[in-house]
Formats: C-alpha cells, sequence, structure tokens
DNA sequence: ACACACATGTAATTGGTTACATGATTTC
DNA sequence: GAAATCATGTAACCAATTACATGTGTGT
C-alpha cells in the first residue's frame, strides 16, 4: 500500500524538523505551508501510526525529561528514501474546484451586487492573506536563512505572493468594471 | 438534504443553456469552466436523478425527432430559485493542497535538478493553459458576446489570464534562480 | 478555580475519482 | 464493418473533513 499525499507532508516536515509529534507536525504545516497546504487531525494520527507501522518513521522518547506525554518522530532511513524517491516523480495537479469563481462565472443569474460582494470578500481575504505572507517572510528571514532548504521556502513563497498580488490587481478592475455597469 | 457543489454547477449549466443531457453538461463544463472546475460522470448523473427527484429540474423530451436516446433536463422555477438563493450565499474556499509547491518546498532533500524539472513541467502546463484560454476568449467573443451573462464569463477568464501569466513570470525567475545556483 | 493551550485519538459522513459495464449512432 | 463518439449508469474505493471524546499541564 503507497503512502497517501498525507503520509509525504509528514515525513517532509520530520525530514527538515525531526521529534515532533502528530500535534508540533500540524502547527508546523499551519506556520509555514498553509497557504498552500493543510491538514487535519484526522488525517495525521492515523498516517502517522501507519507511517511507523511500516517502519518510515520511528516513535522516539521525548528528549526533554520534564516534557508532556506525547509522541515524537522522526524519519528512518528507509522513510528518507521513501520521502526523496517521492519528490523526484512527476508531481500530479488534482482537479480544480473554485467556488469563488464559479459563483462569478453564474454573476448573471443574480443582481450585480451580489457578484460585487463575492469580489469584496475575495480581495479582502487576499489582503489579509498578503499580510500573512509578508510577516513569514521576514519571520523567515531572521530565523532560519542559513537553513539548507531556506531557498526552497523563499520560492514558494515567491510564488504565493505574485498570485495574491495578481489577485488583488484584478479584483480591483474587476470591481471597477462592475461598478460602472451597476451606477 | 442540501445539494452539493455539483448540483448547482449542474442548475447553474442549465439556467444558461436549458435542455442539456448529462452528458451535454459535462462537455460544457469542459470547455467553458474547466480551468477552475471539473466534474466526472460518477457525479453527474446521480446528482441529476436526484436534482429531478427534488423537482428542482425537470426531464423534457428532446426537440430534435430525429435525436439520439438521451435524457435532456432543465430547470424549474424551484431549480432557478435554489441556484439564485446559492449564489447569494457567500463562497466558502476548500483548504489548498497544491502538490506542486509541495514538492518544491522540500526541494532541499534532492538533487536542484528536480525541482527545475517540476518548474518546467509547470510552466509547460501554464503554457497550454494560457494558449487554451487565449482560444477560449477569441470563441467566446465571437458566439456569445450578446448573452447577458458575457460579462462575467470575461471576468473568470480575465482572472485565469492574469493568474496564468504571473505564474509564468514566477517560473522564469525561480529557473534563474535555480540555475545560477547549481551551475 | 478556571481557562487555555497541549495532546491524542476515533467514528461518521461526505465528496469525489476511477474503473467497469453497456449499448446506440455516426462517420469513414 | 470498424472505429470513434455519443450516451448512461453503477460499484468500489479513497481521501479528507468534522464532530466527538478525553485527558493533561500551565498560567493567571
Amino acid at each position: 500500500m503507497q503512502p497517501s499525499q498525507t503520509a509525504y507532508v509528514i515525513l517532509g516536515m520530520l525530514s527538515i524538523h525531526p521529534n515532533q509529534s502528530g500535534y508540533h507536525i500540524r502547527k508546523t504545516i499551519e506556520c509555514t505551508v498553509n497557504y498552500f497546504w493543510s491538514e487535519s487531525y484526522g488525517q495525521i494520527y492515523p498516517t502517522l501510526k501507519r507511517l511507523a507501522a511500516q517502519g518510515l518513521i520511528v516513535a522516539c522518547p521525548s528528549a526533554f525529561p520534564g516534557a508532556r506525554q506525547r509522541r515524537e518522530y522522526s524519519l528512518t532511513a528507509a522513510g528518507q528514501a521513501c520521502l526523496q524517491e517521492w519528490l523526484a516523480q512527476p508531481y500530479r495537479d488534482h482537479p480544480p474546484r473554485d467556488e469563488f469563481l464559479l459563483k462569478l462565472f453564474f454573476g448573471g443569474e443574480v443582481p450585480p451586487s451580489v457578484s460585487i460582494g463575492h469580489i469584496r470578500d475575495f480581495r479582502e481575504k487576499n489582503r489579509r492573506l498578503l499580510a500573512t505572507l509578508l510577516e513569514l517572510e521576514t519571520l523567515a528571514h531572521g530565523h532560519n536563512s542559513q537553513h539548507p532548504q531556506f531557498q526552497f521556502w523563499m520560492l514558494t513563497l515567491s510564488f504565493g505572493l505574485a498570485q495574491i498580488r495578481s489577485a488583488l490587481e484584478w479584483s480591483e478592475s474587476a470591481l471597477a468594471m462592475l461598478s460602472a455597469r451597476s451606477d
């Protein structure tokens, strides 16, 4: 049985930061790749068990004696190899599903104010996301610029920033276009 | 039981173009919203049955006597209302999962050539998509520019084009950055 | 004492893809 | 008459979310 995508995020996160618990892995995901990836506990914990059973990760006793009760995991050599093998495979993109664009596409069925509202929501979400990513950028520069993976983190980050900025520009022109029509 | 997203695409597609069969609906989706939405027959046919049972659509006899055996559907008043109600609700975005970015994020675990390959794939896919959308744009202008929904189609299309162009620009700078490092 | 964050897990359900199965009609 | 496309559907499976359930340690 081949690992799921969830398995690979876990392997990847353990490769750049060993000795993480399920809880910790989720937090790491949340504050690093959250703008293009997310995981729920309902996926993480069962996957950790399966990976351990397959020998791709091992539970290791916590290094800090006073720590809470938790299971910390690290990659095995097999796990590292498995991750690298997956990384070398061509990526697959799942079919897209964007409810925002779908509602906008059918915008002719409802008053223009509805679509204008959706676009304003969209713009607001992107503004917030932009702020988050900019924060992440300064944080990353301060703490991790020596890490060997640093340039790749910057690459994904700059992609996110480019997409968001393009989305914000589009939002403005779209709002201008719809407002001109409805007034 | 509330309709799924699939149900709403079907209602929407029937609202802009009545008397479509399941097969036809899928084709319509493929050549209009495919860059941000997709559906499989495995979803469409069961959903059509359910929508008909709920009275949101009706099967109508084919207008063309010589036509093949097929079930064509149209919106009922209830279906139209249901669609409009949904359109007026705030959109929800599902948690993102981008395998390309994930592999790039872990790029430090493998030789740079691997990530360069992924980015080249990504650029190639975006180039093809750009060509498709440009084709779609000219087609749409020629055939449908009188349709009341036209401006909304253009809005989603221009969004797609903006995102793709931004992705292509990023690809070039990313490749430049990685090539400089690896040579 | 209370609230909050830490921490782990299971069960139910949803939403969806893919593969399978079948057959009609058109076009070459 | 063969191949392609039109056309409809089911079954198996999978990936993932959400809600539920439970308990501990820390800070105020």
